[in-house]
DNA sequence: GAAGTGACTTTCTATATGAAAGTTACTCCA
DNA sequence: TGGAGTAACTTTCATATAGAAAGTCACTTC
């Protein structure tokens, strides 16, 4: 499902996924919607990594755009929206789990999402 | 394993892959040198994306930088070199197939990599 | 009526991106 | 001997994106 007027810059899928997601943030926001219950602006801004609030609207848009992302009013006057992952969006669960696994093998450890909270000891090369 | 000096922005170890992965080429290079057979800096930047080469260079350095690529000289006068994931890198192969599997289920198909190098029919949502 | 709240938007500077051309150190061929 | 070619970069430059900070808007609560 390509989104109407976007001309894909390759014929590669993972090209294509980085069009996308490749940048330092938009998988944080998929991350906190995902695995923190994270579904505020503001909630979602105030993370450990202190998103500019220019780029989490920008990246929030983008990913209502491409359908990976949906949201709803939970109050009028004014009016307020919590956002989530729709199944397109639920889907890239996988994805980060290996991100995840990759950085905590390869960087010196630091949090292990979903499974703690809580950082477990650096593996030892 | 972190880089000397580098200061990384949060503990999380997504957001820690990210400041190294994420952007728009980085993993299309790993992708080249994993799975498709280019190890010269001419042939990495003959791929379908055609990245500018001075990204390319930034790039193989940075990766040079954290240990994902090593590089030596196959031949002196002038000297040249062959690229080439270490360990560390090739321990994104998992990573790889998963963003590949997600951009070929949600944005349209496309090559689907490692597997075949032609393009699959896509999927119908 | 003053202060607070949530969700943004605007402004501004710095850094990154991407296209193009230039450089270096050769080899090969006439 | 000199001109063309090749591989691997580096430099230049215009444009785009990032990120920090402050501002706006539409309320509610004290």
């Amino acid at each position: 499902m390509t989104r109407t007027g976007h001309e894909f810059r390759s014929r590669c899928s993972i090209a294509r996924s980085l069009e996308i997601l490749g940048d330092r943030w938009t998988l944080l926001v998929v991350r906190d919607l995902m695995w923190h219950g994270k579904h505020t602006f503001q909630e979602l801004q105030n993370s450990e990594e202190r998103m500019p609030t220019n780029q989490l609207s920008q990246r929030l848009k983008r990913l209502m755009d491409w359908g990976l992302v949906s949201r709803k009013a939970y109050q009028d006057r004014p009016v307020r929206y919590r956002y989530e992952l729709t199944d397109k969006g639920r889907a890239l669960e996988p994805l980060l789990r290996q991100i995840m696994h990759w950085g905590y093998d390869n960087l010196g450890g630091g949090f292990y999402d979903p499974v703690h909270k809580k950082s477990l000891p650096a593996k030892q090369p």
